[in-house]
RNA sequence: GCUGAAGUGGUGGAAUUGGUAGACACGUUGGACUUAAAAUCCAAUGUCCAUUAGGACGUACGGGUUCAAGUCCCGUCUUCAGUACCA
């Protein structure tokens, strides 16, 4: 019988899904297990070859806990609300829905066809409504919520309506809005509702505030900051600028330190959490405040350095600051104006291209020094960030390099308060070698004592304190598109008001064009009528009728994180219609054990998932406040391009190694054209493209050769390798095995299509080695002790490679395993059996055929994982090396129970030794048990 | 600039964590089978010297520790990733 594996591929697929093998139980006297993938976003292009990498890993892990007796949670969905569905909407007019449904066919085909295991049952998509409900859910849940800074956790909002009530805000530690007002009790109590609930916005967990966000106008939409690499947007590199808008935000940075600590408690790669904490990025310093001569306004700035306040030799603020116009002297407002206005014009991009360039403008006037009186100049100058701090900074020419650049450049006096440092060529910013003098108290006093010192003398004349700071921004949630959650929102007097939850979902509108409308509100704007689960409420014109009163929806809908920062409690219980999921499902399957995907979502996904996690733990949702216990990042397999090189004006190309000096255009060609010695196929990349089609090729040796770079697989690439096609080529073991064989998991490493013959006819040779012309050849003869040694060898290191992810080196470990039991001519059932088991997580339909050959009737899935023996595997003797001066000479043979002095002994009296040291006394033997044998002549 | 990861044959990568570097596979070369091709099987394959026996060198580079270093320490270089006026 010939190995036909897409026959016995798409049998046993068929089986699992029949038998809904893989269906996980939220109960089980067994041990529970929760492995997931990050979900996939459908795109239109399908699956390529890179994708399945960390979905393979993941599989063969949840198959491997199934063999090791745990009841196993390996759920998949679909991300499937995205900017792609939406653009093609715009230019075809194709609802996104459709776009989105003919995708996940595609990829629910081309998941199958790889053989996961995966609990279908419990499938879920972001863009369906009865997943959204839940969304706009935790969305309510948060707007219902303050944090309260002295619990250290979220609360409900009517605790905090309370305690205005009875003692004003002077005594509520929360994360808000920088702009409250001091009220009293009276005075809260005065206030009209309306007043009110503007107080309350800016307390809640997501809130609406007027901020300055990153506007992309090629995507007619803002963009978070992790949305945006090098200035320009993640998706299609348009450029992106600062604007002015009303916009919901989410107040992540009330979590920054809890997410900061709640990092020591994960096992997330290091490189990863380091991300994390510099994305966070605390820093421990002081706020201090500098009176504005001859004005009441008073300047905080921010500064890591307190130590260095008598370096102070002027400040600067951000040119967006408040107090520049008020306190500008007359003479200087022209100059400021104008060179507020040149920096405003600068993009975001300019102003990262172009940092060395130091540019300002004197305000004219003058701060007040705390501690001498002393008057310090006040500059603007745009290498101070509105966004950061307080938008203003004490500046200390000395000790920090930008200063003293800008000093210089300016002419401003540059004050030295370093013992015995030179800085007439730089600042000196090394904090752990410094002294401080003339500096008043300060002197003498090293970084650490100053630090404490400064911050206890500004607090005594109460003009500053100790401070913490976080570069980590709150998350902007609004953008103006068409395919996202719509906000279970409605707004009375211009005042938010979130729908009751038991009238969700509030599904996504019907709109006749995709585009913003022509009054430039967001693509929500054209719906003529929005479907409303209510017999108490309609809605019409983006108004909702509420008996007499109209009020206007909320038109932008949410960003592509909102769907997937819960999507992984959501399956522990995901048809579940009543409650996002039930108290007895988060109880049982806790947290995700093992979670597996990229790095990329390291500022995004990864850490607004923990901070909602956060939040639903505060709110006593679910019961670990942290989602993932094991996060593990799979590399990315990339493609190997391939180029052509036309002469530049002409239609003439020429191969790779005569081009010489010639002036060549790069152009990359289809893979598919080029054959494994990178020689193109001519006739088929001429009729590619019509403007190829005449083209004069030069060839060398009669060939025309390609260039190849490494490069990420993308379809504009042309570089990209269909799964299916290796599928049908070599079957889903073949692409499961050799994708693991590439190489390390966390690795970036590319693809090369050869190589798959290799794990290929390693499948062939198990097969053939087991299966004769009339089917299964197996004996139930004893296995020998070769048999034996060969099967807990390979029992051990798959046992080993699984458990610490090294997926790559098991496939080398079975080759070897069945090139062994080839030669020892083992067709022992004993030795077959638990191999089979061993390898089915890596190939699981050919395992399945085997086993059912071997007249199992039900699942190896189910079988229990072999265990390992020590006593087959132990040797009688071992192979010592021998080494002279630390150079391995020659080996020799030793029974293992032989005593150092024995060994020693043996060694010395063997001829070879003796023929090294040649009549020489050995000066020394060194004998390291196990190992080698050292002599020193 | 800062932070992190990594440099091993023609290629992807192994190396039980300090103990015979290059497992396993691709590729290449030669051979068997075949009219031929494919498939399959066998052999060789780090570099250099040598007919052989064998020897020398060899894990980015330069030092060091050790009987013994790809692995540990110091310095240098290179590549990749993240971040970037964060006060």
């Amino acid at each position: 019988m010939k190995y036909h594996f897409n026959e016995i591929e798409a049998k046993w697929q068929k089986y699992w899904s029949a038998n809904q093998t893989f269906k996980a139980e939220n109960n089980s006297n067994k041990p529970k297990y929760y492995v997931l993938d990050m979900f996939p976003y459908p795109s239109g292009a399908g699956l390529h070859v890179g994708h399945p990498l960390g979905y393979i890993a993941s599989d063969i892990y949840a198959r491997y806990k199934r063999h090791k007796g745990f009841n196993v949670l390996h759920p998949q969905g679909y991300d499937s609300f995205g900017l792609p569905a939406e653009q093609y909407a715009i230019q075809t007019g194709q609802h996104p829905a459709v776009t989105t449904e003919d995708n996940i066919k595609t990829y629910r085909r081309q998941l199958d066809q790889i053989g996961f295991s995966f609990d279908w049952s419990r499938e879920l998509r972001t863009s369906d409504s009865s997943y959204y409900k839940w969304t706009q859910w935790i969305f309510i849940q948060l707007f219902d919520s303050w944090y309260n800074n002295d619990s250290n956790k979220a609360e409900s909002i009517e605790t905090l309506k309370t305690l205005f009530s009875l003692k004003g805000n002077a005594g509520v530690n929360a994360a808000c809005d920088d702009d409250v007002l001091i009220f009293s009790e009276k005075a809260w109590n005065g206030f009209t509702s309306l007043e009110q609930e503007q107080i309350l916005l800016k307390y809640r967990l997501t809130y609406l505030a007027e901020t300055e966000v990153n506007w992309c106008a090629s995507l007619g939409t803002v963009l978070a900051n992790d949305e945006i690499i090098n200035g320009v947007s993640e998706r299609g590199g348009f450029p992106v600028v600062r604007k002015k808008m009303t916009q919901w935000s989410m107040r992540i940075s009330a979590y920054a330190d809890r997410l900061l600590q709640g990092l020591e408690s994960i096992d997330w790669p290091e490189p990863l959490k380091e991300i994390q904490r510099n994305w966070i990025g605390k820093s421990t310093g002081a706020t201090v405040s500098f009176n504005v001569k001859n004005h009441s306004d008073i300047i905080d700035v921010f500064t890591t350095r307190p130590d260095t306040i008598f370096g102070v030799s002027f400040m600067t603020l951000a040119p967006e600051h408040p107090l520049v116009k008020k306190i500008t002297v007359a003479t200087k407002i022209k100059e400021v104006e104008a060179y507020i206005q040149t920096t405003s014009k600068r993009s975001e991009r300019d102003r990262l291209a172009d940092v060395k360039t130091i540019s300002g403008v004197f305000t004219g006037a003058y701060a007040e020094h705390p501690f001498t009186k002393a008057p310090v100049p006040i500059w603007i100058g745009d290498y101070v960030l509105a966004g950061y701090g307080t938008g203003a900074v004490m500046s200390v020419p000395c000790g920090d390099q930008r200063d003293y650049d800008f000093a210089k450049h300016f002419n401003i006096p540059i004050l030295n308060i370093f013992q015995d440092v030179d800085i007439s060529k730089h600042a000196f910013s090394d904090k752990d070698n410094v002294i401080i003098a003339q500096s008043d108290f300060l002197n003498g006093l090293s970084y650490k004592k100053a630090l404490k010192r400064a911050i206890y003398e500004l607090e005594k004349i109460g003009q500053g304190q100790g401070k913490i700071n976080y570069r980590l921004r709150d998350a902007v949630f609004s953008r103006q598109r068409y395919w996202g959650e719509p906000f279970p929102v409605y707004y009375v007097n211009g005042i938010p008001q979130v729908i009751d939850a038991q009238f969700l979902p509030i599904t996504l509108p019907e709109v006749k064009k995709y585009l913003p409308t022509e009054t430039g509100e967001p693509p929500l704007g054209n719906a003529q009528k929005w479907a409303w689960d209510t017999e108490k409420k309609e809605v019409v014109d983006n108004t909702l009728i509420d008996n007499v009163t109209i009020h206007p929806l909320e038109l932008n809908t949410m960003p592509g994180w909102a769907g997937s920062s819960q999507y992984f409690n959501r399956y522990m219980d995901s048809n579940n219609d009543i409650e996002i999921f039930s108290k007895s499902a988060i109880a049982y399957w806790e947290q995700v054990d093992l979670y597996i995907g990229g790095s990329e979502h390291a500022t995004g996904h990864l850490l607004y998932s923990r901070f909602w996690q956060k939040f639903m733990y505060d709110m006593d949702y679910v019961g670990h406040d942290e989602f993932a216990k094991k996060l593990i990042n799979q590399g990315m397999i990339l493609g190997t391009s391939a180029f052509v090189y036309r002469v530049e004006g002409e239609n003439k190309f020429i191969s790779k190694g005569i081009i010489g000096n010639q002036k060549v255009q790069q152009i990359h060609a289809d893979v598919s054209y080029v054959n494994t010695s990178d020689e193109l196929d001519i006739i088929a990349f001429k009729k590619w493209r019509p403007e190829f089609k005449d083209a004069e090729f030069v060839l060398e040796d009669g060939v025309y050769k390609v260039g190849r770079e490494v490069e990420k697989m993308s379809k504009s690439k042309y570089n990209v390798v269909n799964p299916d096609q290796i599928c049908i080529d070599y079957g889903a073991d073949s692409l499961r095995l050799y994708e693991m064989f590439l190489g390390p998991l966390e690795q970036y490493k590319p693809w090369n299509t050869s190589g798959i013959t290799g794990v290929h006819n390693f499948l062939k040779k198990l097969w053939k080695l087991y299966m004769g012309d009339d089917g299964i050849k197996v004996s139930n003869t004893t296995p020998n002790k070769d048999n034996l040694k060969t099967l807990h060898k390979t029992i051990k290191k798959v046992e080993d490679d699984i458990e610490n992810f090294s997926f790559n080196t098991s496939v080398s470990t079975f080759m070897i395993a069945v090139n062994e039991l080839s030669a020892q001519k083992c067709t022992s059932r004993d030795i077959l059996e638990p191999l089979l088991i061993l390898m089915s997580p890596y190939a699981p339909h050919i395992s399945e055929e085997l086993w059912s050959q071997l007249g199992h009737n039900t699942s190896i899935a189910t079988a229990e994982f072999p265990l390992f023996s020590e006593n087959h595997i132990i040797e009688s003797s071992k192979t010592y090396p021998i080494s002279f001066n630390g150079k391995m000479r020659f080996t020799m043979d030793l029974p293992l129970d032989l005593s150092k002095e024995e060994i020693e002994s043996q060694v010395m009296a063997n001829k070879k030794t003796q023929a090294q040291l040649k009549g020489r006394e050995p000066k020394k033997v060194i004998i390291v048990p196990g190992k080698i044998v050292n002599i020193v002549g």
